[in-house]
DNA sequence: TTGAAAGCGGTACCAT
DNA sequence: ATGGTACCGCTTTCAA
């Protein structure tokens, strides 16, 4: 006699053993190929050719085959089956966490779906590995010692990033989420039109008459950091603005930062009458710290934040501006998942591909009266 | 003559082919236990044993074997070793994403940052499945059927959630985050008392002296969104006050919603004078209203969310109020994935974690005056 | 068109 | 304390 303890719940229609015994075969117990093909009363390797669509099984055989394993619910194990190909089918994205942020960056759930959407339409999985910043390289090196990706897709590149050149040597597959300026080594990317985005929002302040536009922008070692400013530099220099050292800021993209660099600055004898920001995030301090002067967005100053979503224009007049790029981002993953895909697939050599922002602009109060931080 | 295409963008230090050989013993080789193995005149079994920590080793081949393995860069191959052991070593989470929503909940990546924190410590993968929310069932029973995960974290539990005697009968260890009302079925949870932290935001409203306070709400097949309900009703019953339900609201949580509702709600003969928000996101939305009608956040209007950052509060005197639980959220994910992985490893029976939400009042301007929706 | 058998890279049982 | 060996479940030659 032999007592069986079920850890199953089991549905109330479930009434006898033989119930209990279909659903134990249908949902909990997994079958091996060799026992579909001993039900089969074929050779495991007939049965996995047919599975596998190689030519050489009959039809016949194919449709009995597939008909069986639909019924019994088989699918291959995975570890077995990639033992035996050499080919994990999974991709691996390494998430750096710095002990400083609390927070991880809104959009990069956004860029996952995106490529999990195609990772799973194209039978791969996706690794997520979270690590403190300081063991980022080992992340990557033990992907490719413990063997459990294909590919890695790399996230926020910064100024002549280092992991480059460790990929290349480790020679696993990868896409990079962005650039990295500085980097002589080829690599294949995906990246947003930053540069061009923030130009062109600082031409649209600049038409409305704004002179006195800030910056509130990232911390500068990352890439994209970089190429904004160089947007909105370049946009300013093309009306004669020099850019103003005390109108631009970097730093870590939270919203206290926001708040308090937005307090300084509308405290300065000659506040800015514009304030782009480079962080939905961020910007959700800016407004507040406009709030608290009892200034009116839209009427006493424009923000413009580059990571919102479209929806803030639905209503076409009279509103503060935005640009938008966080509704694309999630474009942008599933981009870089079949870049990736087809250079592991067809070993293509590194692609480029570079996505113009989302950049919507809103109808706006026009030229902004001048600011007074002692108003409120 | 062989020609060998190395796939490898070569370092300009690599000058000769030792180099390169030594670059590639070191980095992109993989080695396997046999040839450890081979290289320490020692039997696979042995070394194996060795770097498993097995007691029947002598101390003096472990430190040989361990250090052979360091110089070599030897990982043991995942899959190999799940097929053998029977674990996967990998944790599976499931992300719905409805074809309607175009964005993330951005707290999602808060938690599995904590999570894959806890994982990376203790040796486990974590598994990623986005899915389009129709095939969700799918994604789970493909988890138990590749083998390829031991446990998995249910995500955004809905009212009766039919996942949950799914995974019971599936059989395969879960924790789920969030709670699911209706269910009869024992199941591992790790939730945020949402209900009394909206009890408690809505006591403060009251306390200042508002009486007409609005609901904006999520979803509420959301199990989430019907306990912040519940909160914010039993606040206002203990007072004496009927729920309206003109001033609640339930529904997506974008910032278009919020917007459109805010409008709508202060173009109400009697609008409301205080407004509790369920998301960050929909917070925005709704400033944006408030904004446009040329209304004052925190003088004519209150503002509550529920997902914010704490940093909201680093300003003491005279500004909106919040609520804040998305830095806890991180915890949640690290709480979550510790009991899962202690359910995996010590098969405990289910256990329940409730957190206590990290709401913080800041101070408010006090009751708010009566809001006039034609101004501005 | 089908099947037998040899791996893939580990682990774990049974000897020694 | 160490080694031989039979798996784990699948793919993939090679033979029939």
């Amino acid at each position: 006699m032999l007592n069986v303890i079920l850890p199953l719940t089991l549905s109330p229609h479930l009434r006898n053993v033989d119930d209990i015994q279909t659903a134990l075969e249908h949902c909990a117990t997994t079958m091996t190929l060799k026992e579909l093909s001993d039900i089969l009363g074929l050779s495991p390797t007939t049965v996995s050719r047919a599975l596998n669509g190689y030519p050489e099984v009959s039809e016949a055989t194919r449709k009995r085959v597939a008909a069986a394993a639909r019924e019994h619910g088989y699918a291959p194990n995975t570890r077995a089956r990639s033992l035996a190909t050499g080919r994990a089918m999974a991709i691996g994205h390494v998430i750096p966490i710095s002990s400083k942020h609390e927070m991880v960056n809104p959009v990069f759930g956004d860029f996952i779906a995106g490529a999990g959407e195609v990772y799973s339409r194209n039978g791969y999985d996706m690794l997520l590995s979270v690590v403190p910043d300081a063991d980022e390289d080992d992340a990557y090196r033990s992907f490719l010692t413990k063997r459990n990706v294909d590919g890695i897709i790399l996230h926020a590149p910064t100024l002549n990033d280092p992991r480059i050149p460790l990929l290349n040597a480790l020679g696993l597959p990868y896409v990079v989420h962005g650039r990295s300026s500085n980097t002589d080594a080829a690599y294949a990317w995906v990246d947003v039109n930053n540069k061009r985005a923030f130009q062109r929002a600082t031409e649209f302040l600049l038409d409305l008459g704004h002179r006195r536009i800030a910056l509130v922008n990232g911390l500068e070692h990352m890439d994209f950091a970089i190429r904004r400013r160089a947007g909105y530099e370049a946009a300013l220099t093309a009306r004669g603005i020099t850019p103003d050292p005390d109108l631009m800021f970097a730093g870590e993209m939270t919203e206290a930062q926001g708040h308090d660099l937005t307090r300084t600055l509308l405290a300065q004898p000659n506040p800015p009458t514009a304030i782009l920001v480079s962080s939905m995030i961020t910007a959700i301090g800016v407004r507040r710290g406009i709030e608290e002067l009892g200034l009116r967005m839209g009427r006493d100053v424009s923000l413009i934040t580059h990571d919102d979503d479209l929806s803030y224009f639905r209503n076409g007049a009279d509103i503060p501006v935005y640009t938008a790029t966080r509704s694309s981002v999630r474009d942008a993953g599933r981009k870089a998942a079949q870049m990736l895909i087809d250079i592991m697939q067809r070993c293509d050599t590194p692609r480029e591909i570079l996505l113009e922002a989302d950049l919507t602009l809103g109808l706006s109060t026009g030229p902004a009266a001048p600011m007074h931080a002692e108003a409120g």
